[in-house]
RNA sequence: GGCGGCGUAGCUCAGUUGGUCAGAGCAUCCGGCUCAUAAUCGGAAGGUCGUCGGUUCAAGUCCGACCGCCGCUACCA
């Protein structure tokens, strides 16, 4: 058995989860549903980013403390994921003491390696942000003052004592690295980008904060405070056991995939890797860079009012209409159109016309032809033939983490299948041999369909797979054995049912 | 400005190393079927593959220029 270890982003608690975070968080879920079925020993993370100012301002105006305050919305994320049926392993949060040993470990390594140093922060400070502005960012004010763009109140210079990551000097072995390990970032298209990050020079960035209290202190010097990068991405180890003595955190590391939205390559894909040679910890064995779900053909934003809460979305189209539509709407890697039409068209023509309605016609002509029981397939059926290209071509594209392509395999079954039947008519012949083979083939496809689907839709292979009596559950089904042609068991009886996906008038 | 990407049927996109590469799904039209959620099946129509040059026996597929979009450009998790 094979490990495969994937993360989500952890998501900043800050706001509520929004469509973003669970398109993410379900193309990670489906890809661990996928390699579960493969057999592996799958550890899915994702989790949430709990440190830091903005989260030390929204504690203090709700007044309460930073970790009440992120204690009270760090739920809603967990909470989201239960009600979008994501099988994550683990759920890590930035406060717990396995992560804040972890950070220590990392940081005090890499010190060790002498890739940390004390060095001078200076910048143009907004008090009113808090933050530090480069002069490209700041706007011009009437006198000539560079003012801050979002207050438009003067910046001031300041400076301050910060470590920095000495991230320069890891160009050569960064550019080496990703030259042995060309496919770790995928698409390829997103991991040229970072190569050419890496080729256009790199600076030190600054991994610490005297300004700020709420977050891990230094193992070396606790008037600072790790500042952001180092601690959000060792939570990918933390949750494997690194910087606890008592485990081995090389049982999972290094992870098969973090899946990554394209705003964060930069942190992930330069970054990270660098820390973790400094730290001698093997890198990543790869990244999935995914685009953003756009709404109206705009990023959502709270200003544009096009945020999508997709909790809503499901009480309207149902949690397997709302999971199979990111996944196969869009291709991996690339940005998406959120749109209510694009959702009702994908769940009409897909799930509705081809599944549902291809599930409830077999169901239908087995009780009208077949006394309601279950026959066995055709060995030779020419569908056998498909289901197996299907099965091919569903892997190599789970495997690329295109789950728009996967779906597009699995639905060309669902075609042949609905094909098959039209060719053979069996509701025009009498009961009989062939009409048994014919409708053991349909059964034997939906099985198949059912397997091959459960990763993006989990509750409605399940519902295929018991109305045509397959006992047991398909998430224990192991692929690539299940997926062979003809293991379709008759003799149990099919049960129509309502609708699987009630077509949704337009 | 620099780096990167994109521009192929109405829409969303496939098209490894140049020679069945002009394709799929959706939408449209015509026809069949009526087991099924007015679902399904078959067929048709639809593109000078952004523009202009070049290399080649042969170019969406390589090279150059241009036009039009878009992303990133650094500590804002």
């Amino acid at each position: 058995m094979s490990q495969f270890y994937v993360t989500t982003p952890i998501y900043y608690v800050n706001a509520e989860p929004h469509l973003g975070h669970a398109y993410t968080t379900i193309v990670g879920d489906a890809l661990a549903r996928w390699h579960r079925l493969l057999g592996d020993d799958v550890t899915f993370l994702t989790g949430t980013d709990e440190h830091g100012l903005k989260i030390q301002q929204a504690a203090e105006a709700s007044g309460m403390t930073p970790q009440e305050f992120t204690d009270s919305i760090a739920p809603k994320f967990s909470d989201a994921w239960e009600r979008l049926n994501i099988t994550n392993d683990d759920f890590i949060r930035t406060t717990e003491p396995r992560h804040k040993a972890a950070v220590a470990e990392l940081l005090q390594r890499c010190y060790d390696a002498g890739d940390i140093e004390l060095d001078t922060f200076a910048g143009k400070y907004c008090v009113a942000c808090e933050e530090y502005y480069q002069d490209e960012e700041l706007v011009s004010g009437p006198n000539g003052d560079d003012l801050c763009p979002i207050h438009l109140l003067p910046v001031e210079y300041f400076e301050e004592e910060n470590y920095f990551f000495r991230l320069s000097r890891f160009e050569d072995r960064l550019l080496d690295w990703y030259a042995k390990h060309p496919t770790a970032m995928k698409p390829e298209h997103r991991g040229n980008e970072a190569i050419g990050l890496i080729k256009s020079g790199l600076r030190d960035f600054s991994i610490s904060r005297t300004s700020l209290d709420w977050g891990i202190p230094l193992p070396w010097d606790d008037k600072h405070v790790t500042y952001v990068w180092f601690d959000a991405l060792t939570n990918y180890l933390a949750a494997v056991g690194f910087g606890n003595k008592s485990q081995d955190y090389t049982e999972r590391w290094p992870a098969d995939y973090h899946l990554i939205g394209k705003d964060i390559v930069r942190q992930h894909c330069v970054y990270w890797p660098a820390m973790l040679l400094s730290a001698g910890v093997e890198p990543p064995k790869g990244w999935a860079i995914g685009g953003w779900l756009l709404s109206g053909g705009e990023k959502m934003s709270k200003t544009s009012g096009n945020v999508v809460n997709p909790l809503d979305l499901i009480d309207d189209i149902g949690l397997d209409g709302f999971r199979y539509y990111v996944l196969a709407d869009t291709a991996y890697g690339n940005d998406g159109d959120f749109s209510w039409d694009g959702l009702v068209n994908r769940y009409n023509s897909d799930l509705a016309n081809n599944l549902g309605n291809l599930a409830a016609r077999v169901a239908t002509v087995v009780a009208k032809k077949c006394d309601g029981l279950g026959t066995a397939p055709n060995p030779n059926s020419p569908l056998g033939t498909v289901a197996a290209t299907a099965l091919e071509q569903a892997a190599a594209q789970w495997d690329d983490v295109q789950p728009s392509k996967a779906l597009d395999a699995t639905w060309s079954l669902i075609r042949a299948s609905n094909a098959h039947l039209e060719t053979n008519e069996p509701w025009k012949a009498e009961p009989g041999p062939e009409v048994d083979l014919v409708m053991g083939d349909a059964l034997e496809a939906l099985r198949i369909v059912a397997i091959l689907c459960s990763p993006a839709i989990p509750d409605t292979a399940q519902a295929v797979w018991e109305r045509i009596g397959m006992p047991g559950k398909v998430v224990d089904q192991r692929l690539p054995q299940a997926a062979t042609w003809g293991q379709y068991v008759p003799g149990a009886s099919v049960i129509k049912g309502d609708a699987l996906f009630p077509r949704i008038k337009t």
